[in-house]
DNA sequence: CAATCATATTCGCTAATGCGAATACGTCGA
DNA sequence: TCGACGTATTCGCATTAGCGAATATGATTG
């Protein structure tokens, strides 16, 4: 189930080398997030939002918890090459493309009602040990 | 043929995910060296190193220099994401099987006669600007 | 210029990946 | 207990990646 030691640095890019699963990344970042928070700032399939979200799931570097019908992600506190997580977080904290996601991501839980799908949803919450 | 920006950050972490390229890269962190010591050190078919090298050149993340019929292959410089590239080749340095490539490395360069391949092959030259 | 050496590329082939569509699962409210 | 809702998984497909084997290229040497 865990990675082998050898391979897990491989298999951490690996896990990053997808702009979709970098996006999820992203607005997790300091922050557990409901999936159908996901699904409406990204603008993108339930299943395909889903299906990524336990592709990092198993790589060991999110965690998800239930709280009834709603799922909430997380960074994993210190997953194996957490420098280099964390840089690659940084990374995209200064990109364009990636900025344009935490604005729609604060937007959404500054008015959550202008959002249809978001009706009656969790909204993120900051957490404190991020980073 | 240049990544877009958007993507460059996803780009490299597909280059990175991939032992024999990290193994590669390790290699080649301080250092100039030529193909025929990958191929050595790796005990790797010499096409399979050749085609990584390739895929790395295209990356962008390393050059290549031509010296008669011998190929030389360095790091370049400054790639897109940087920060990541060298906190990457922080990690391998640590990592126990990134250290046995370069220790077998450094007995090639010490000894190049107890490798048949090696014969007359120019050796691996320290970089100043590395890192 | 022919042979040889170092390296690069091409050619199938197989396996892995990502996707949309459909469906299954788990929880809650009526 | 039956829908309805949020989320997860499965399925079939198309694309991509990595590999060994064979071959091509480019430079050197005789």
């Amino acid at each position: 189930m865990a990675a082998q030691k050898s391979y897990s640095l491989e298999q951490l890019f690996r896990a990053l080398a997808d702009s979709t699963r970098l996006r999820l990344l992203n607005l997790m970042n300091g922050r557990e997030v409901c999936v159908c928070y996901f699904v409406e700032i990204l603008k993108t399939s339930q299943p395909k939002i889903s299906r990524h979200l336990a592709y990092l799931r198993r790589a060991g570097i999110v965690a998800a918890r239930r709280d009834g019908k709603w799922m909430h992600y997380r960074l994993v506190p210190s997953p194996a090459g957490a420098e280099i997580l964390e840089q690659a977080l940084n990374v995209l904290r200064k990109d364009k493309r990636f900025e344009a996601d935490r604005d729609r991501l604060k937007l959404a839980c500054c008015r959550p009602q202008s959002f249809v799908s978001l009706q009656g949803a969790p909204q993120p919450v900051h957490l404190a040990n991020s980073e």
